[in-house]
DNA sequence: CTTAATTGGATATATTTTATCCGGATATAG
DNA sequence: CTATATCCGGATAAAATATATCCAATTAAG
């Protein structure tokens, strides 16, 4: 059971983008380049994440990506869901109506035991990140980071962002 | 971010063991049949299963899988470990040491705030799974079926136990 | 001792998921 | 209007997962 890299790579642009003067944008090229990931595979993560409604672009000349909403309303529960899927990782395929001892299928009211314990193992992961915020990322990032590190980061995107 | 199905598969087919007499086994192929799956594949699953040290296996005619330890000290993180493989779902590849802005790899003392919250997450799923034992599975399972279902089950089961 | 049933392990194939690339659409600036 | 920068979405390649096959090793029963 893997997550993709593209939940990471976009989790850290995310907060790249959340630093950006208002309506201002960067673009993909830029972006890869800051972190040293292949372009081409980040754009296609982007489009993800506008379509998730958690970023938004700008096209032609001078256009980019930049955050759609605040960064307090943006969990990391939303860039899984946008990147990853919002599918189960636990798939009920009812097999306990297979075979000879098999349930019939209106006698399944209640849900498989195995599957509910699955279902709510993963739901309290889902819940543990739809608590962590961007915000709250960023801001132990900012306790843990030197001025200097967090003043080089602002200048480049101020630079990047024109 | 997606469980194989050998997951589902072999936790149903433990609640099948647990019942099983003391030292008496079941072949792969007639628990395979009971579920209807695959049986090449499963073998391998339940090969999987062995090593992790969950189910013991007897080899030669007469001989079959039994579990390899009592119903309640055995968990779903137990199984999910052995099918699944213990890797973390969140791959942390340090890209925050990546770029024009990355980190020195002397400065990066503290782990990366973004991988933290996604171990956190996992540690809370990892916990859920490992505070479900077979034992409770079976109980609830027990409770929401018939006494006739848990019947055919038991004689299914002493038929092909020999 | 021979035969049948079974796990063990290696290998091959198909399917699905993940990662990468490329041509076209769109917008800006000169 | 042309050149350039950028996003968009489908096509392609690589990797992981799922499935099947084969044969050797082991054990029990006749």
């Amino acid at each position: 059971m893997q997550l993709g890299k593209g939940v990471e790579w976009t989790t850290h642009i995310c907060t790249v983008l959340a630093i950006l003067p208002e309506q201002a944008g960067i673009s993909v090229d830029a972006l890869a380049e800051f972190f040293e990931v292949p372009s081409a595979y980040l754009a296609k993560q982007m489009q993800l994440l506008r379509r998730a409604g958690i970023v938004a672009s700008v096209r032609g000349k001078g256009g980019g990506y930049r955050l759609a909403r605040a960064v307090d309303a943006i969990s990391l529960l939303d860039i899984v869901n946008a990147i990853d899927g919002p599918t189960p990782a636990f798939r009920c395929t009812e097999i306990r109506q297979n075979g000879p001892c098999g349930l019939k299928r209106e006698d399944c009211t209640k849900p498989c035991e195995i599957a509910a314990a699955f279902s709510a193992a993963e739901q309290v992961y889902r819940d543990a990140l739809a608590a962590k915020s961007l915000a709250s990322i960023m801001q132990e990032a900012a306790m843990n980071s030197s001025p200097e590190h967090l003043l080089g980061i602002a200048q480049w995107v101020g630079r990047e962002a024109g």
